[in-house]
DNA sequence: TCAACAGATTAGAATCATTTTAAAGAAGAA
DNA sequence: TTCTTCTTTAAAATGATTCTAATCTGTTGA
């Protein structure tokens, strides 16, 4: 396949490159979520955007492919409410408000926020990560 | 009941404070939560504790006790983790080493860490909280 | 002291997000 | 093509949490 001219071109080659076989629903859902920013999604929306978009695919690719995104590091989770998956297509280093009322995520940039003091981890531990939530109420 | 002598009787006042019956669950509970120092615990961790203790209380009544000593900000809540809740008996400003390896959490002092610089909530919003987890391995 | 009411507990059903199953379909290699 | 491997999917299963509605218990004021 020509990847100059086609307009799935972008994502075919990201798929190859961290090899995930390009299929229609992981092309589709790959325009979704990478041609349009930085995005926060939830499983529940990414379908319904498919299903807008005219783009056939079940809830459980939805998540398969959310979790495959994720897990090559092409998109990363977001845990800030009990019972739901954030999945976020910034996998810069960054942080989040979160909007308590309409359950929105919206970036900090990695350069407007930062934590003063690290505490050493306990002995034996490495840091993994470090993820701050700003709530916010309106 | 005269609450000098009694063992109960901390708790018991405690309750009466908030305005929650003082009933044999939620005594035998808080005495689980809040004579051990401070907690992190989920409502399977906190049943099974319970039943250890020999105190009979269906699992119902232990998300509905945890709901309400969150509620009148006895404890707080901690999400860390996608489709779990950890409830908090450390209601002071403070934030969270996550060991993902056994989803244990474990308390960083509020003057341990600090941000350095908190970005302007968007226009129209006001913070109403910061949380700071830092995720571990082994 | 105790009846009466409001509030609390509970077993079991329901809910909701997510994962699993296993069968049918599509992509890549040759 | 043809074969193999990976992928998708509907449907069932799972697991945490909440709800329901019946029973029970704490409180209060006669
Ligand atoms: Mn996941
Ligand atoms: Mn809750
Ligand atoms: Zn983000
Ligand atoms: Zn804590």
């Amino acid at each position: 396949m020509d990847s100059t001219v086609r307009p799935y071109s972008q994502v075919y080659d990201t798929l190859r490159k961290v090899g995930l076989r390009p299929t229609r629903q992981r092309l589709g859902l790959a325009r979704l979520l990478f041609e349009n920013g930085d995005r926060h999604v939830t499983a529940e929306q990414l379908h319904a955007e498919a299903a807008a978009a005219n783009l056939r695919v079940s809830l459980a690719t939805i998540y398969n492919t959310l979790n495959q995104f994720t897990g090559v590091g092409l998109m990363r989770e977001v845990v800030v409410e009990p019972g739901r998956s954030y999945f976020d297509t910034n996998t810069t280093d960054h942080h989040h408000f979160f909007h308590e009322d309409t359950a929105q995520l919206q970036d900090i940039p990695g350069d407007a926020i930062s934590v003063g003091k690290v505490p050493e981890p306990p002995a034996g531990t490495r840091v993994e990560r470090v993820d701050i939530i700003v709530r916010i109420r309106g």
